[in-house]
DNA sequence: TTGAAAGCGTTACCAA
DNA sequence: TTGGTAACGCTTTCAA
């Protein structure tokens, strides 16, 4: 009926129409159905989104930037977690693409076969995050990890440094942290420093511990490590606990630096040196580029590149 | 068709005829739409969830709980972020009803009348999460959060503390932080130390600037004070530092509590004294009793406290 | 500017 | 055990 158009296009209806309906809409309490709405006129108004875990700060404040943006255009966001698994993440992606979403929004790198036949066949707008991979999917927004990488071990042997470590996870998930290890084994040729000098703690997730064993380890094999580069800043925070109980001093004695710029490395906190990443802008833009591409508008730059920055705190 | 039957009762079906079916699904790719199923059943295996923010720490792992448990029960979750603004939150209930959700997950404990009107009309299953509210819109999962405040100020009074303070946000909108302090306050009172001794800092979301200024204010003010509960552990590394700055020594000379049990409070990060509180658990058993309820299994309990921990490690 | 009719892709219900 | 038919509550299209 005209209820509809009162809805979606006040503006086709005359005026005095369009107050009766709409008394009598609140008189009611009536809440259209989007479903069928949806069902009707094939578009959702629904973005998927999938990430492998909310904990561990990576992803939390992206999620926040696509559920705000996404709700400023009238949009709903259903999310899934992966738990790091592929298998997972291809079920939650059949599960996903049965609401018909508008758009899909992932943070994993791998996908299953099954997942990349479901993605192809789907056409709808594929937005990947965190990483600026050479053959997206569909469209991608994030950073280079890798130059990220490069940059902070630059920053290290810039400041002098002739011994520097890198402690991350050695999990084959962790793309985007290989990714950075590998721009710090590019930044130690360049310079012809040394041969790499890694710590691979095993597990899935950043925790504090990984960053306490991993610099034990470093300093065990290397005597003359005097920074440490961590891929997370979580695994930072386990460093710098692991040189105060050995009595080191930081920056002097071993110098410290972190990834992620979470909340807890800012300058009243740890005021750890790190790498900023733009974590919630990732979600706005992602959101804004899912949606673009969904109104057809495909002469849109298909990756977005939003940077990052090294923040030089007290610890390196 | 039969097809619907071998997607949904598959031993409703001939199992020769099951499998020619299944040939079918694969070979053309055929993917349900559950918004039509929805349409039409009357239940559309979607579960909604409002939080405040996923940043902060404090609901990214409830929220986890949530995804992985209604995933495994053939459930989504539609997810929304509302800024800690009521308005927002009401908007978000009225566009999440309209995807006829078979359940709603609030976060928040503050609600506009019409958010509140919007809840009663609903007809189905409400969970509110992180707190034990005397008269909960339905249900609810989580602890005392006064309780829990009023553990750890005794435990530091036990500790001999004769001087202990409490910082937190003066936000009107965090309820919690409220009840702890509220909790705080019980202990002081039932040991009859002093008169309360709390550090307002302004601001939504815990950050560590507020611990460092917190710490300072009570230093200023009470100069005997021997020991800080602090609202949550971001707090808590904020007056860590700051209490590191001024080169006192923790806990000797001054005593430090948090709350939450974030990742970074663990042994080998700031090995923080703290309470930990089951914020994974909820998000699960909030999933589980939405979808009992409504199952219409109106037997069960209605609040389901999961209780917290005092957790001792270095800083008191 | 408004209304009537015809789907959208499922599931519920009833026959066969 | 299987298939036909009628909703489910919208939007689209077309006619008035």
């Amino acid at each position: 009926m005209t209820v509809s158009r009162v809805l979606r296009t006040p503006d086709k209806v005359r005026p005095e129409t369009c107050r009766r309906v709409q008394a009598a809409i609140r008189k009611l309490g009536y809440v259209p159905d989007e479903a069928a709405g949806a069902l009707s006129s094939r578009r959702s108004r629904i973005i998927g989104a999938l990430v492998s875990t909310l904990g561990g700060s990576f992803f939390a404040s992206t999620v926040d930037g696509l559920s705000q943006t996404l709700r400023e255009q009238g949009y709903q966001l259903l999310l899934a977690t992966t738990n790091y698994t592929p298998e997972i993440e291809a079920d939650s992606i059949a599960a996903m693409l049965a609401r018909r979403p508008d758009g899909l929004v992932l943070t994993s790198t791998q996908h299953t076969d099954m997942a990349n036949r479901l993605l192809k066949r789907a056409r709808i707008p594929i937005v990947e995050l965190w990483e600026l991979p050479e053959a997206p999917i569909d469209s991608a927004v994030g950073f280079s990890n890798r130059a990220a990488g490069n940059a902070m071990t630059e920053f290290l042997a810039d400041a002098g440094h002739k011994g520097i470590g890198f402690i991350g996870r050695s999990s084959p998930f962790d793309r985007r942290g290989q990714l950075r290890r590998a721009g710090y084994k590019d930044a130690l040729a360049a310079r012809s420093l040394h041969a790499p000098r890694v710590a691979s703690v095993a597990g899935l997730g950043d925790d504090p511990s990984a960053g306490a064993s991993g610099l034990a380890h470093l300093l065990m094999r290397w005597e003359d490590t005097t920074a440490v580069f961590c891929a997370s800043d979580s695994i930072a925070l386990g460093a710098l606990s692991e040189a105060r109980r050995r009595g080191l001093r930081v920056p002097d004695d071993i110098a410290i630096a972190g990834f992620g710029d979470f909340e807890m490395a800012s300058e009243n906190g740890l005021a750890l040196t790190t790498v900023r990443v733009p974590g919630f802008a990732i979600g706005e833009e992602a959101a804004r580029l899912v949606l673009r591409r969904g109104n057809g508008e495909a002469t849109h730059k298909r990756i977005v590149d939003l940077g990052f920055q090294i923040v030089r705190r007290m610890t390196a």
